[in-house]
DNA sequence: TCCCATACGGACAAAC
DNA sequence: GTTTGTCCGTATGGGA
């Protein structure tokens, strides 16, 4: 068997096959365009934050509302999941082992 | 004199007032919205990178060829900014008008 | 057993311990030298820019020249290290050993 | 008279002058040394938070405690200054009029 | 002199 | 658990 270049490498491509770096490429383009739009995002977020402040309120404040929310909304979530076991063992009671 | 909520706050509203309790909520909703799609768009990339990885990359050398290109264009920027510097120094010095 | 102040702290020495409030002290004391230190070469570097403003320079343009040969330093050492990941990469596709 | 460079420019020489090139050359990695050294001390800081960390203290604490004791200072010498103003109003009380 | 922009360090969260 | 990246607050310097 021929020389792999290295632990799991390319589906058996050697790294320098033309086919690899454009597959390289694109991936990385494809990473940099989402990065771009994430960072657009992030100036969207601030630009309302500094629209909150100019209305009086205080940024900090508004913060930690948002990660109270993030919390019960987990909260929640976390129940939900929970009271899904309980029924998913309440169906299952008659016929599984759990 | 009636009690003021805080310094330069809410624009002579209350805190309290409906009014500001209903923006504050707009402007949750709005950053919530945001960091929703932000996350979302860091999901993708998430994927892209365990894509690369099946592919056989390096996931850590895809990171460091997306910094190298990043700062590579950072210091381009700034060698143009610099360049315009010169210009204007140059500019500057056959007239005074500007 | 006696009830540990916490997880994992201070090798099974209970926090109130004067030989624990020894060592914090002398970690606390090493730190703010070296803050002290630090401050005072960023108060050094300070006098430098003010030189070379009566030099002439304009401070700006010194401040980014500084700027753009940090960061061209900084790409040069990420591509070196690329460069060494690489040649690993390739030295060990003719040999196992590492 | 003779146009100049910029206001204010290099004391008289222009700006493409060899020696000035060299002044700034010097200027340029007089700073980059004293950053050089500065960045060597948060290196330090940095390792004895972690020493600090391995002997069981939590970082953010003793950072608190740092910061603690540099308001103290503050505050101290605050009330010296305080003290001195005391201190020169009564020797001028028969002189001055505050 | 005051305001604005930039740079630094610290705190926090995510990735490995 | 360690390290890396991001974000926020603050300190510093330049310009009006």
């Amino acid at each position: 068997m021929a020389r792999k270049p290295g632990p799991g490498h390319n589906s058996g491509e050697t790294l320098e096959t033309p086919t690899a770096a454009k597959r390289l490429r694109s991936l990385v383009e494809r990473i940099e365009r989402l990065e771009e739009e994430r960072k657009a995002l992030s100036s969207d977020i601030k630009d309302i934050y500094a629209e909150a402040k100019s209305a009086g309120f205080d940024t900090k404040v508004v913060r930690m509302l948002i990660r109270i929310r993030k919390m019960d909304a987990a909260v929640v979530k976390e129940q939900e999941t929970l009271l899904d076991v309980y029924k998913r063992a309440l169906d299952g009671s008659g016929s599984e082992d759990l």
